[in-house]
DNA sequence: GTATAAGTTTAGAATAATTCTAAAAATATT
DNA sequence: AATATTTTTAGAATTATTCTAAACTTATAC
């Protein structure tokens, strides 16, 4: 795993149960039987991990990890399996800032990102803080379908 | 090899002389020289190739099968060692747009990028005419590495 | 120029992230 | 409960990339 590792650790870990409290998991299973995703234990796992918290930005592998820290033994097939359900149900997005690695925001709304490059860490720039202008003349027949702006730090 | 192939067919190729002109080798040679880059013949082959029209977007793999078509037989791990020493002469620069390969960019001056997600064709953008306002406050003691932005278009 | 040192290329193995496979397990439906 | 459907899983497969160390080139010293 060289992708980079959370610089933040998780409420949940801190709690010291070793495990997801029930509201926690209450709050999980409605939100993903609201999008039409069957709340089995490892999903209903992973979206408090990922959804109990706002503005998170995770690799499969660091989720996994933190899936792990806090007594839930998944398969990490699983971890991309669900990365990729509440994706396609619009609970979480893609982010491009590292070609090796996929990072997932759960944070669906535009907005844009800096990218700590040190630690990989990203953050979250809401766009009426950062605005671009003069979007250029596009191909016949093609429109915009996300504008990503990525700002670099070192 | 699932990353995108050239949109673009190679002027090298159109000449149909299976191999690349003198006069290119020659630019080439002084490129890589004044770069302290060693003018291999690999490298001036990938050089011509990269160098001798303006505004490419390449991957590894196309840029070997370029190299392949041209008659310039050379290892893959070849074309990879190159790409980064023409990345650390400040030749090429990597740009960010896929999560799964790494793309090269002859155009190294400041600029962004439209990225049509149907075929993975990748074009420049004129800095001059998108404008990005706004950078948010950053932490302490660091400073703004690069700015990226990405129009993806359907 | 040849000898020697230094850097480069190469094939193939290694690694890293992700996806696939098909059998076992869990969940939903009848 | 019985059956059908979906999910999970371990492990294999795949893809892009990097590593390794031997063979080869290019540069430097004499």
């Amino acid at each position: 795993m060289l992708c980079w590792t959370p610089t933040v650790t998780l409420d949940v870990k801190t709690r010291g149960i070793g495990m997801i409290s029930s509201d926690e998991l209450f709050d999980a299973k409605a939100l993903l039987q609201d999008s039409d995703i069957r709340p089995t234990r490892q999903r209903l796992g992973l979206a408090s991990l990922l959804f109990g918290r706002k503005n998170r930005h995770v690799t499969a592998e660091v989720l996994h990890q933190e899936a792990n820290d806090c007594g839930l033994r998944m398969a990490l097939a699983t971890v991309y399996n669900s990365l990729h359900s509440f994706t396609r149900a619009g609970l979480l997005r893609e982010v491009v800032v590292d070609s090796g690695c996929r990072y997932f925001d759960t944070n669906v709304s535009h907005h844009h990102h800096l990218l700590r490059e040190q630690t990989g860490e990203l953050v979250d720039v809401d766009p009426g803080k950062l605005e671009v202008r003069g979007i250029p003349d596009l191909p016949r027949g093609t429109s915009v379908s996300q504008i990503d702006v990525v700002i670099r730090i070192k």
